[in-house]
DNA sequence: TTACTAATGAAAATGGTTATCATTATCATT
DNA sequence: AATGATAATGATAACCATTTTCATTAGTAA
């Protein structure tokens, strides 16, 4: 039986059973805020104190966090989705630089207000001209990090 | 034997042979500018005139048209890489919108100027701090379309 | 405690992409 | 124009992240 959560009632907006694997699963993100996990990391993370869950359930259970809005997905370079926690605090907010040669990922929050204004900018006007709701955005960033220039 | 083409020395400084499937495939995504295709779809439009290209070769020839900075890649939402030409001409500078329901995708060119801007103030930023080389970048919406809404 | 059924996990399936390798075709040289 | 070295091709199998299936387990309301 899981326990309580400080997330737990966000989360069961969108699902029924608050579960074991689920709370490990959020909890294992949320202790790392802006680190980067595909699905088979967080299996291995998880599997020294949780043997027991499965990859199927650490993929259903991402995707059920993605649609709560509880942790970003973003596709790495190489074509695995990436997850990461997805803090509430706006100076937080971030994206992300990549390696294209060793698959480095680098964060960064720079230009932020200038950035959102922008963005603001461009949602205004898609909405008006195609009549497109936009929900998110993804801003990446890719080229040679300093190892590998 | 292929022909002759606008292409060909730009594309021969990076692979040494002008063939068959190459021009073939070049050819169709030049045709349809901006014009967003899978591999899958690229292999289906070639097969009527030339059947015996196999859709390994489309692959590998994407990859080289991608490093010839001939055609961009870009992943659509469900996963799978997409290609188009990419235009020289700035106005034509554009990024996309998928509709997270049916997975259309649209095009579109407002802010040109301003994201440029944007994105160079970014870029000065990035190599400073990180070091990091920017070699390009991805800026993607995604939401509902008027359809879907 | 019970009953309902959502959630789980093992295994198989899926689907896009890549590796292998024998065969073919390009192109500099003859 | 013919040759030959080898880059490129294509059929097949392999790969690997993700999804589906389905019998079993466990959360939750009663």
């Amino acid at each position: 039986m899981p326990g309580p959560h400080k997330w737990r009632h966000r989360f069961q907006a969108h699902v029924t059973r608050w579960t074991v694997p689920r709370e490990a699963i959020l909890n294992l993100l949320m202790s790392r805020p802006s680190k980067h996990m595909s699905a088979k990391e967080i299996y291995a993370s998880l599997y020294r104190m949780y043997p027991g869950i499965g990859l199927t359930t650490i993929y259903r259970t991402l995707d059920l966090l993605v649609r709560a809005g509880l942790i970003n997905r973003f596709t790495s370079g190489d074509g695995q989705n990436m997850y990461e926690f997805k803090s509430e605090e706006k100076k937080e907010h971030h994206h992300h630089l990549t390696c294209i040669q060793c698959g480095k990922i680098i964060d960064y929050s720079d230009f932020v207000e200038e950035e959102l204004e922008f963005i603001k900018k461009i949602e205004e006007s898609l909405a008006r001209k195609h009549n497109f709701k936009v929900l998110g955005h993804n801003i990446e960033f890719y080229g040679l990090c300093d190892k590998c220039k």
